[in-house]
RNA sequence: CGCGGGGUAGAGCAGUCUGGAAGCUCGUCGGGCUCAUAACCCGGAGGUCGUAGGUUCAAAUCCUUCCCCCGCAA
């Protein structure tokens, strides 16, 4: 492990040497592979930036929406709003992606949420390696979904981290980390723009340091801390009201905007978009409506009692409590779930 | 042709099946009561009932067109 770091340094002279002497050239060739917005939001840096984005590489377009039409992922739109060549492969380990890679000889690359695992073949292409942007402090939160699963456990801390990628999932070798607070209301909304935005900043930054040859490489521990952040599902959603109000009051915010924290009322789907956590208790059974007042609704937890400030009924778009308890009178004594 | 809910006053809804004067709960404006109030009482303003066409003596309501919003599924 402690290998990568020299071998970085050697190839950063060989670089600064090279480019020096070119004047204001760009400062070195970057193939990107990213997928969702996440991904658009450090692409838009990296095309802002001194680099050169040489080509993108994304998810193949998915059926999409109510109609089920073709989208676009949203790199891929960024990427053609500015000339750069897309790749879409259906799988990024065929030969031929690699083969494609070699012919671009990028300097970096650079992934983001790209969604696929990439190969060995290609992590060893480009002089630099590849560096991942990954929205936690690793090896917190390895996986899929390290934004919204820091929210759901009540940390009061997270982070980007820059990594040079290596075979497993996460676990390369970290060159940057930054810390970012999780306040009271945050949500998984909120964060993600907020982990976008430092991570975005720091990959430049990193990626100067490297070429500064300034950059240190840090292995990170073998275990991680926390539990795999497993991808996010609709079904992740549904409330199981035996939990506490705390912990479904953060499920509600972590899952803001998708998917969406729901429960059952009548049959009928009910999203919760909005909850605080007023710290007393009704002793009546998990998930019954224990009052209704006039803009809001408490309903019994395993611990405590959720009440409801924004909810959205099947069928119609979100609204405070009040609207809904106007339109929608519901009944104390109503069990949810 | 994936399934389904919906578009009625600033907000949320009822009314549509069984055509026949535009309602409810709020908000808002004015007035009253009160030591006082988000409480209570009285009064007012505010809607071409998503769009276009059709049937009818009469359409929010029945038929057809189109637009838009949302939930599920992928």
């Amino acid at each position: 492990m402690t290998r990568a770091p020299l071998t970085m340094r050697k190839k950063t002279k060989r670089l600064l040497k090279n480019k020096t002497g070119t004047g204001d050239r760009t400062l070195a060739d970057v193939v990107f592979m990213g997928t969702p917005d996440f991904a658009e939001g450090i692409l838009q840096a990296l095309i802002d930036s001194e680099y050169k984005v040489t080509a993108v590489f994304t998810q193949p377009d998915r059926p999409k929406g109510r109609k089920g039409l073709l989208q676009a992922p949203p790199v891929k739109e960024l990427a053609l709003k500015h000339d750069i060549p897309v790749y879409q492969p259906e799988r990024i380990r065929r030969e031929e992606n690699a083969g494609i890679l070699r012919e671009l000889n990028p300097d970096y690359i650079v992934v983001a949420a790209f969604g696929q695992i990439i190969p060995k073949s290609i992590l060893e292409i480009p002089k630099y390696g590849c560096l991942n942007v990954h929205a936690s402090l690793l090896p917190r939160w390895r996986g899929a979904a390290p934004i919204q699963w820091s929210i759901l456990t009540g940390e009061k801390e997270t982070g980007v981290t820059i990594m040079q990628m290596a075979e497993g999932l996460d676990t390369g070798d970290i060159i940057d980390q930054v810390t970012v607070p999780i306040s009271e209301d945050e949500t998984g909304g909120s964060l993600f723009d907020k982990l976008m935005n430092a991570g975005a900043q720091q990959l430049i930054k990193t990626m100067d340091s490297i070429g500064r040859g300034e950059a240190v490489w840090t292995p990170q521990g073998e275990e991680s801390p926390t539990p795999y952040a497993k991808m996010l599902t609709r079904s992740t959603g549904q409330v199981n009201w035996t939990r506490s109000a705390v912990e479904i009051e953060r499920m509600i915010r972590a899952l803001d905007p998708w998917p969406g924290t729901y429960t059952y009322l009548d049959q009928r789907m009910l999203k919760l978009w909005k909850a605080s956590v007023p710290g007393i208790s009704a002793g009546a059974g998990c998930g019954t409506i224990v009052s209704v007042s006039k803009d809001a609704i408490d309903v019994q937890t395993g611990d405590g009692i959720l009440r409801l400030l924004e909810v959205q009924p099947e069928g119609k778009k979100r609204m405070k409590s009040d609207a809904y308890i106007r339109g929608y009178h519901p009944e104390e004594g109503t069990i949810l779930g």
